[in-house]
DNA sequence: ATCCTCCCCTAC
DNA sequence: TAAGGTAGGGGAGGAT
């Protein structure tokens, strides 16, 4: 579902007309919403709530009252949530929520009789220290499945793919704004002042600064132990539910006869399905990546430590990497919530210091004021920032001078080259090229039949070292979507279309956030 | 040529 | 159990 129209009429012309009213319908109930919310106390200002799984009053209910009130409701856990309001939570994820006090529905809809805010402890889920599981305040299903109200809020509340994509906008955002309001000066630029001077490149350099295995280094933060061992970041616990053997040899089988020239991951019947965010470097040299599923990780690693997300110290960690560099240059271009391109030229010009003084400097910083360690990567372009990065990590640096690019490149992986990706390499395999240096052995032409034209002279230019793509300091969003491809199983079509109406109402809120409409 | 629409591919 | 999102670049093929 998109800001587009890419759900009507997909040669069905009832579904496009049913669309077309529930849109409607839609339309309407915002306006209802926005009429209904008018002011009628103020009890629960400064109150900001969270709500999962199913309450009573249900969500959307104390969606409604809160914002009559004065509160404020998320749809997801944020920063500045107060309370989490839920029927049951079990103890894992009490404690995953940290110290937001959970309390029960009730204590909104008593605080409004009362006509004031009353204790919020009195309506405590989880009173912390006993094992007793949390009483009940009504009943609730066993499984929230996509017909479910609370789904996609539960689910969002889980997604590490959502959260990537939600900072990586965020922090554009800011750099966006940091921009807008800069008066030109750089505070961090007189710490450099110790470093040796004299001694500045004259050519542009590019940095490429990314956090070593990130969401792993976060969790390692408050787990020293398992530091220098195989750890990786997943929802999973090594032991899922067994699966009939028949299913799992069935979904291979499937799998290899649609894609034959994929190399997929087996599933095995007792491995876990869940995924590996991130995983450390001594996981990676077993052979465990980041995205794999977690049993087959265990397969080849089986001392792998596995710990849980903490998507709240991944918001930290980001913002604190952002400010951190802001304080030089607000040339950056934001890439995602662990890695930037900045343009570092200015700042080594500014304090006459080499790319190495500044690289360890900044990096030193960085694990300073985040905790985690960080590498950089500097070149005359983004492309030779980046795969200096990459020969730079973990928790290092390297300057690919101009001088080395042309050596360098040619042993480099062609799958290395960014936008390069398992099905480019496939037509580039068939085509005998590995590294960059092979390309030399065939014409443009050639390639460009076999990549498509620009796609192909990318290629081609990338491979010698050349990028003609600047840093792109100022972000504007072309599109905003949203798309569900968890858990999707309807009975009917009624469920089909009651999810499809929450998923627009997303989109719809996401466009008024961004100021649209 | 330039567009539009429906994909596929890539990256985090 | 597990939480397979989101945005951008661009190609193929047909309409203009
Ligand atoms: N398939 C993936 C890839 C990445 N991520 C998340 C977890 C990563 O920690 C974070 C940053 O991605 P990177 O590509 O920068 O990977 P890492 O930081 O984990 O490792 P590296 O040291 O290679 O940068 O994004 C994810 O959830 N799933
Ligand atoms: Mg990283
Ligand atoms: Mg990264």
């Amino acid at each position: 579902m998109t800001s587009r129209n890419d759900e009507d009429d997909n040669g069905f012309a009832e579904w496009g007309g049913y669309m077309a009213a529930k849109k409607a319908k839609l339309v309407e109930q915002y306006e209802q919403q926005a009429s209904s919310s008018k002011k009628q106390s103020d009890i629960l200002t400064g109150v900001a709530i969270y709500v999962n799984g199913y309450t009573s009053p249900s969500a959307e209910e104390l969606k409604i009252l809160m914002s009559a009130h004065g509160g404020v409701y998320h749809t997801y856990q944020m920063p500045k949530t107060t309370h989490i309001v839920a029927s049951i939570l079990p103890n894992a994820k009490v404690k995953q929520l940290g110290s937001v006090p959970i309390v029960k529905a009730t204590w909104i809809s008593d605080s409004i009789a009362a006509g004031a805010l009353l204790d919020h402890r009195k309506y405590l889920l989880y009173t912390g220290h006993d094992d007793k599981q949390p009483k009940l305040d009504c009943v609730r299903p066993k499984t929230l499945t996509a017909a479910d109200p609370g789904f996609l809020s539960e689910f969002y509340n889980n997604s590490r793919l959502h959260l990537i994509s939600t900072l990586g906008a965020e922090y554009k955002q800011l750099v966006n704004q940091l921009r807008e309001k800069s008066n030109g000066v750089y505070p961090g630029r007189e710490r450099l002042r110790t470093l040796p001077r004299g001694l500045a490149p004259s050519e542009r350099v590019v940095m490429h600064i990314d956090m070593d295995c990130f969401f792993v280094s976060v969790g390692l933060r408050s787990r020293p132990q398992l530091r220098g061992r195989p750890v990786a970041v997943t929802h999973g616990r090594g032991t899922p539910i067994n699966r009939p053997q028949a299913s799992v040899e069935c979904e291979n089988e499937l799998v290899k006869k649609y894609f034959p020239n994929e190399n997929f991951e087996d599933v095995d019947s007792h491995g876990s399905m869940a995924e590996v965010a991130s995983c450390s470097y001594e996981a990676r040299q077993c052979g465990v990546r980041n995205g794999m599923l977690l049993g087959n990780a265990l397969k080849i690693c089986s001392d792998l430590k596995t710990i849980p997300y903490d998507f709240e110290g991944y918001r930290e960690v980001s913002t604190a990497l952002y400010k951190t560099i802001a304080e030089y240059t607000l040339d950056i271009e934001a890439v995602s919530c662990d890695e930037m391109y900045v343009d570092v030229t200015p700042i080594l010009a500014a304090a006459n210091i080499t790319v190495e003084d500044w690289a360890t400097h900044i990096r030193k910083e960085v694990i300073a004021v985040t905790g985690c360690p960080c590498s950089a990567g500097f070149g005359a372009n983004r492309l030779q920032a980046r795969l200096a990065n990459k020969r730079a990590k973990p928790a290092g640096q390297f300057y690919l001078r101009p001088d080395d690019v042309e050596t360098y490149m040619a042993q480099v992986s062609l799958s290395d080259l960014p936008g390069v990706g398992s099905a480019t390499v496939a037509k580039l395999t068939k085509m005998g090229l590995h590294k960059c240096g092979d390309l030399q052995t065939v014409s443009r032409g050639q390639i460009q039949a076999e990549l498509g034209n620009k796609i192909g002279q990318t290629v081609a230019d990338l491979a010698n070292g050349i990028d003609h793509k600047p840093l792109n300091f100022h972000h504007e969003r072309k599109s905003v979507s949203a798309d569900v491809n968890y858990g999707i199983r309807f009975k009917d079509k009624t469920e089909a279309s009651n999810f499809l109406q929450s998923l627009s109402a997303e989109v719809c809120a996401r466009l008024k956030d961004v100021g649209m409409r």
